[in-house]
RNA sequence: GGUCCUGUAGAGCAGUUUGGAGUGCUCGCCACCCUGUCAAGGUGGAGGUCGCGGGUUCAAGUCCCGUCAGGACCGCCA
């Protein structure tokens, strides 16, 4: 190496040595007899000496040097006890410009803030800072112990292909075309689902991938066209087995980088509890507001509006004294997610009701109502009306909103839980609203709890699903199910879902032909790599934890791709070509 | 596909409500001064297609229409 030292290692006791470092001016302050440069390496950085013999005068921010020099301790008074170096300085003798530097798009040192599409055009600038820095190495060390604890339980590291066959699975595909065989084309894979359960046919027992999966849908904060999930499967294991799994891995992670302890074992709840009191399936429970019904309560209402098939409230503590314009405000926020409105009343000091629903209410309605959901004078409360799956969602969101606002949520907290008992199938709507049959909530290769496993195709809207989600403050960070592996079974839900043996076949024949070899019971999870990164960093977004992410219509500043291609390469690849039939 | 917010010097912003000369702030950049700073300080200077196009007007950064880019959200994402 061309250093002997890192600058950021330096301390007291190395005074006296003499040393070489490597890295970049981050900070000059020139003095004019004596100028001071603070060199900046990936472990640090250290305050350099230079005197009036010296040519510091043309070191400029972000030039690459090296530097000979003597460690020293400070004069008396001149310590700095802020800086992890800051006992010691370096009496530079020689200083070698390794290149130099053109002036900056964005400063790297301070605070300032900068649009995140400048940093990402100039991304390797901004990795540099500091606080980038340490995130790509907090995901590092987040990756070593994921590896750890898959090792520790025995589990094998298998990688999949990225050019694979399009599935169907919810997403739009990515595709790619195939010069070999015009007109034919690959998929890139939405996740290695099906893959790992051919692992598990395999008698790996035991499969894990940090796999990168793509899937061509609208992004956002905590969406990229490509991600990666930390990818589990494993054989003869039950729900009780992955969830312990999950708990490890997580647990790991949160104790070895943040020192924070998981509980043991973590809450369950139900999707039918978690849709009732919190409107959402993955709930945020680090505050309260929980959604209260009201069905029976307004079952006689004179009210038209609440004479609904679900009525619902959540309160908003202090929410009574908004201003007309805020209570307006929540109306067009109700609108822009779709809903007519947000019923609501304001519970006044004495405790009467105000708010243009109240004087709609019967007088008894009126009299029990704050003691129904739960509000004090001062308070309000949020109604919704409807359909109970629309109205639900509807409160849950402004649930949330009202825990944003009025600042109730802790963001010191880490609330986990587990989601389970999803229903294993949602009606099919089309555009016209009406129902035409059922879709699976999870995948097509999610098993029925044991006690659906027989009747499961009878009732597709009581049916539930051996699946389950952990999520934290209010994000799901990972999902998974204990698969089906009786071709009979699986028969079953593709006759739920409307599709034909045939069609089946076509889709995903391989693994209904793999599954004819004693196919073991199994199971596995998920996690989204890039969220648990981004929760174990205290990011804001996803994009803060990959390296290089795109924008929101998918462009990479840096790169600048997606870019048209020639004519040359649209004929090679083939993109045009009909193709030929083929079988599988 | 839809809704909302943003776009002004290399960076971050103010100015837009009520049209009147590119008016300003902090940082950075360039030159000079400066021997103990650590967000060094001082003096001077350079740097602008107010995202782009059109319209209204005597006059547009400011008002109107369109468009592009970035961000947030809805739809979508098993």
């Amino acid at each position: 190496m061309i250093r002997t030292h890192e600058a950021g290692s330096l301390r007291r006791e190395h005074a006296g040595t003499q040393v070489v470092l490597a890295g970049w001016v981050a900070r000059r302050r020139d003095h004019g007899g004596v100028v001071f440069i603070d060199l900046r390496d990936a472990s640090g950085s250290a305050q350099v000496v230079f005197r009036e013999e010296d040519h510091a005068h043309d070191l400029r921010s972000e030039y690459c040097v090296k530097v000979v020099g003597e460690v020293r301790v400070r004069p008396e008074g001149n310590e700095n006890p802020d800086l992890p170096t800051g006992e010691i300085e370096v009496v530079a003798s020689t200083v070698e410009v390794l290149s130099e530097s053109a002036p900056l798009p964005f400063p790297i040192e301070g605070s300032t803030g900068v649009s995140e599409e400048a940093r990402l055009k100039y991304r390797y600038l901004d990795i540099r800072r500091s606080q980038v820095a340490e995130a790509m190495r907090i995901r590092s060390k987040a990756t070593y112990i994921a590896n750890e604890v898959m090792n520790d339980h025995g589990f094998v590291y298998v990688e999949t292909p990225t050019l694979t066959r399009s599935t169907p699975e919810g997403a739009r595909d990515f595709l790619v075309p195939v010069r070999l065989q015009p007109g034919s084309w690959y998929a890139l894979p939405q996740s290695p689902q099906l893959f790992k359960q051919l692992l598990m046919v395999s008698g790996l027992e035991r499969y894990y991938q940090l796999a990168r999966c793509f899937r061509d849908e609208d992004l956002r904060a905590d969406r990229q066209p490509e991600f990666t999930q930390i990818d589990i499967e494993m054989s003869f294991a039950d729900q009780d087995d992955v969830i312990a799994l999950g708990e490890a891995l997580i647990g790991r992670l949160w104790k070895d980088i943040l020192g924070y302890e998981l509980p043991s074992p973590l809450p369950r709840m139900t999707y039918a509890e978690a849709m009732a009191r919190y409107g959402s399936d993955k709930p945020d429970v680090r505050f309260g507001c929980e959604l209260v019904e009201m069905t029976d309560y307004f079952a006689d209402t004179p009210f038209r509006v609440f004479q609904a098939p679900y009525v619902g409230a959540v309160v908003m503590p202090g929410g009574a004294s908004q201003t007309r314009k805020e209570l307006d405000g929540w109306q067009d926020w109700a609108k822009s997610r779709g809903a007519r409105g947000l019923a609501y009343v304001l519970v006044q000091e004495d405790g009467e009701l105000g708010g243009p629903v109240a004087k709609n209410l019967s007088e008894a309605e009126r009299a029990g109502l704050a003691a129904r959901v739960g509000a004090s004078p001062g308070d309000a409360v949020f109604f919704a009306a409807g359909a109970k799956i629309a109205s639900r969602d509807l409160l849950g969101a402004a649930r949330l909103e009202i825990g944003r606002r009025c600042g109730l949520i802790d963001e010191s907290q880490w609330a986990f839980l587990w989601i389970v008992d999803a229903p294993m199938f949602e009606p099919a709507i089309n555009e016209k609203g009406e129902q035409v049959g059922w879709t699976v909530v999870h995948h097509p290769f999610t098993g029925p709890k044991p006690e659906w496993a027989d009747n499961f195709q009878d009732h597709p809207e009581e049916a539930l699903a051996y699946a389950y989600d952990m999520v934290c403050n209010g994000m799901e960070i990972g999902g998974g199910s204990i698969r089906i592996h009786r071709a009979e079974m699986q028969q079953r839900v593709f006759e739920v879902l409307g599709i034909e043996k045939e069609e089946a076949e076509s889709k995903f024949g391989f693994l209904l032909e793999a599954f004819k070899y004693g196919p073991p019971p199994h199971g596995g999870i998920a996690y989204g790599w890039d969220r648990v990164c981004m929760l174990l960093t205290g990011g804001e977004s996803i994009r803060d934890v990959i390296a290089f992410p795109k924008t929101a219509s998918g462009f990479d500043p840096l790169t600048g791709a997606p870019t048209p291609i020639t004519g040359d390469q649209r004929k090679e690849a083939g993109v045009d070509a009909t193709p030929k039939p083929t079988g599988v």
